[in-house]
DNA sequence: CGTTAAATTGAGGTCGTTCAAACTCAGTGG
DNA sequence: CCACTGAGTTTGAACGACCTCAATTTAACG
């Protein structure tokens, strides 16, 4: 599914990102070799999958730009979205040592991707400590802050909890300002929250009413981040 | 935390949940060294906690017998119950390589465990390819099934997939039949599921009253897997 | 500019919550 | 052995939040 158009690569050691990735902490021979096996870069257009639900897995992907988003069809056919990625996010890891992925992931808009072949990344966690101990923080924190939709059926609750979402993991990537471009339609949005779209419709329109964004189509202008923080609060997520 | 009531250990090799457990595959050698490192086997008293939030992390634990509640205090000192363990359950896989458990931990009923010290596990991990493997699958699972809870607020259809996920798992732990036992109070799994306890409570005599289960006091008897299945279906995780 | 998907808005109905009260049951002490 | 206690469970009634359905407006894109 990896289109056959590569890129003049970035090497990991000088990737913006790599502080979010798996280089982490890795120098010298270490993040040679990493470097080495990771196929870069990918482009993915807008529409476009980089992998489909039951697709064998073959690699696992750093997103370097775009954004993508993660779903599967479930046994009545509907299309559940299960989390959007950014920049410096690893995508399929849940699937890391499956046969297949279990989840299907597609571009929301021209996205670059770096490949890392599995066999070969598990090859080196074998051999890398610091590589494995990284690997590790990373699923651990996935399995930390994936879920971080709030249980409670609050449906302010849970648009505030994503829209803080987005924004801390915009944050840790670029400077710090106060606006989230959001790709994805308000019926993915919905999908993921578990929400009907006019209501996530209505409550941000509530919340730009109430001054806590500005809505500007597909960007959104966090202006009052510690009110929504507090409705976003008691989330399902310990505190980060 | 973990109490001075040591018992006679069960060796890995016979024990009855290595299918479950991070010895799944091993053998010889290799499974010698893992049991020789494993502290077992550990009684916590009902009401007892085996960690607290923020406690720095020294051990992971295996589930032998009992029951646990994982739990987190949010920023309004709501309690937040995050999941329930049962035999042959790893506790703890998520703070593995943190400095600080993120959940507390405590025992619902008189409970067992194994208490694998977390930097010589660690250390067999960068020994031993199996083991490995065997512990990126255990963690790619929580990954995957942990967050059973439907998204969709509807509230038939959280109590039926809670219900379906304790069966499936103790169907994984013992010979096939209709019973499941709660040892938590109605309160704790409507805290788990955001939900109202009366909104609880209601569906389990609902789904009494339709012939799908069979309630007394803290355990239940499945009579109608399949309409309970159906009720549960469109869930967010992929098919198991 | 035309077409289509997405976003927006309104109205009505449904489902889960909230609040209040009664009941059950295990544990405790008289 | 029985009354007392308190946590947990059960039931009812009213309210309110979110959904559904329908219609309209806006944005996206060839």
């Amino acid at each position: 599914m990896v289109k056959d158009r590569k890129l003049v690569g970035v090497h990991c050691k000088f990737c913006i990102y790599s502080h979010l990735c798996i280089s982490r902490n890795l120098v010298g021979e270490e993040l040679e070799k990493l470097n080495n096996i990771i196929n870069k870069m990918f482009i993915i257009e807008n529409g476009s999958h980089i992998y489909r639900q039951n697709q064998s897995v073959k690699y696992i992907y750093a997103l370097y730009s775009g954004c993508c988003k993660e779903y599967f069809i479930d046994k009545n056919g509907n299309e559940i979205v299960n989390n959007f990625y950014f920049p410096g996010d690893i995508i399929g890891l849940e699937s890391f040592l499956s046969k297949k992925f279990n989840y299907s992931v597609l571009a929301l808009k021209s996205t670059q991707l770096c490949a890392i072949p599995r066999d070969d990344f598990f090859k080196l966690l074998n051999e890398n400590e610091n590589l494995l101990r990284r690997f590790i923080k990373v699923t651990n924190k996935k399995i930390k802050y994936d879920h971080f939709i709030p249980v409670t059926t609050n449906a302010k609750r849970r648009v505030a909890a994503f829209l803080i979402n987005i924004f801390t993991r915009i944050q840790k990537r670029k400077e710090t300002n106060n606006h989230i471009h959001l790709p994805m339609s308000q019926f993915d949005i919905s999908n993921l929250l578990g929400l009907a779209h006019e209501t996530v419709n209505r409550i941000l329109h509530l919340f730009q009413k109430e001054n806590l964004i500005r809505i500007l189509n597909k960007d959104i202008y966090i202006t009052n981040i510690e009110s929504l923080k507090n409705i976003a609060d008691s989330s399902n997520s310990p505190v980060i």
